[in-house]
DNA sequence: TTATTATAATTGATATATCAATTATATACA
DNA sequence: TGTATATAATTGATATATCAATTATAATAA
């Protein structure tokens, strides 16, 4: 075990997909000038996905911390890319939108990321992509109960 | 696709575990004193794992920048864990070693390691690992050929 | 040999992540 | 009702990541 090859540990496999995934968008977003960086991406993708979502919505599904949220979210804003709206049942909370300009460079680079998630699954049969989610769903469930 | 719920989506379900991993690894740390973070840890491993390498070999490994590979090796060096000695051949490049409290926490935490590695892959059949690698591998040779 | 180019490690500037504490508000309950 | 507890977001302090530039050395080529 000690002795496994590090390029045979599941783990180490699939943190080399996701940075290699991650290195491969900031190279294509550069393209386009930089609009966003790829963290910053990852928030305007959920709230594009679903408008008014609240910022611990954000946290919870992208994993970030609330503070990480905050502070993405401030240079988003400066951006001109996102705008908080103060949830009127509950004044704690906000609810996030696009502006134009954010909807704008969401439509455009969106097609280059589903374009990328897509290369790296292509040649995968249905029976992989099946047993892939479901193995790493279980792996999660595992780890949740550890 | 664009509407594909998150945890459909392979990215996110490695990214997940991945996350999940780290957070009770640190938990189990934290039972020890935090002697090291994950990220010194994963160092820690390494060198461990193969007494002598360099810096350069240790960043490709880990995928860390050798940036961040210097300044994590300035706290484990400072904490006692690590001793860079020159290479002789190559006076650029440093051999890497751990000190004897180095192997210490090495051993100490690596039991742990690898209980929550292996808890996560408990309940997976055999059929379903070899597919996970095999799905794993495809996937990053499609992004680097992107 | 000398000049050019490549490599290993470091440093500085900046961005982002993490953790704990704080603020404002909402919810639960005595 | 008032009080305690929980929640959403923020802030400050610190750690770590990232990127570009730099230093020292090595390898290559003229």
């Amino acid at each position: 075990m000690q002795d496994e090859a590090l390029d045979e540990v599941y783990y180490f496999l699939m943190e080399r997909v996701i940075r290699k995934a991650r290195e491969i968008t900031k190279q294509q977003f550069a393209a386009y000038g930089n609009p966003v960086t790829v963290d910053q991406w990852i928030l305007l993708k959920k709230i594009a996905e679903r408008e008014g979502v609240s910022q611990k919505e954000v946290s919870d599904k992208t994993f970030k911390e609330p503070a990480a949220v905050t502070r993405t979210l401030d240079i988003l804003d400066k951006k001109g890319f996102v705008s908080r709206q103060n949830a009127q049942g509950d004044r704690r909370k906000y609810h996030l939108y696009l502006t134009e300009a954010g909807r704008a460079v969401y439509n455009q680079l969106l097609p280059t990321v589903i374009a990328i998630r897509q290369a790296g699954i292509d040649d995968l049969s249905g029976d992989e992509r099946a047993s892939l989610k479901t193995v790493l769903k279980k792996m999660y469930s595992n780890l949740e109960t550890y």
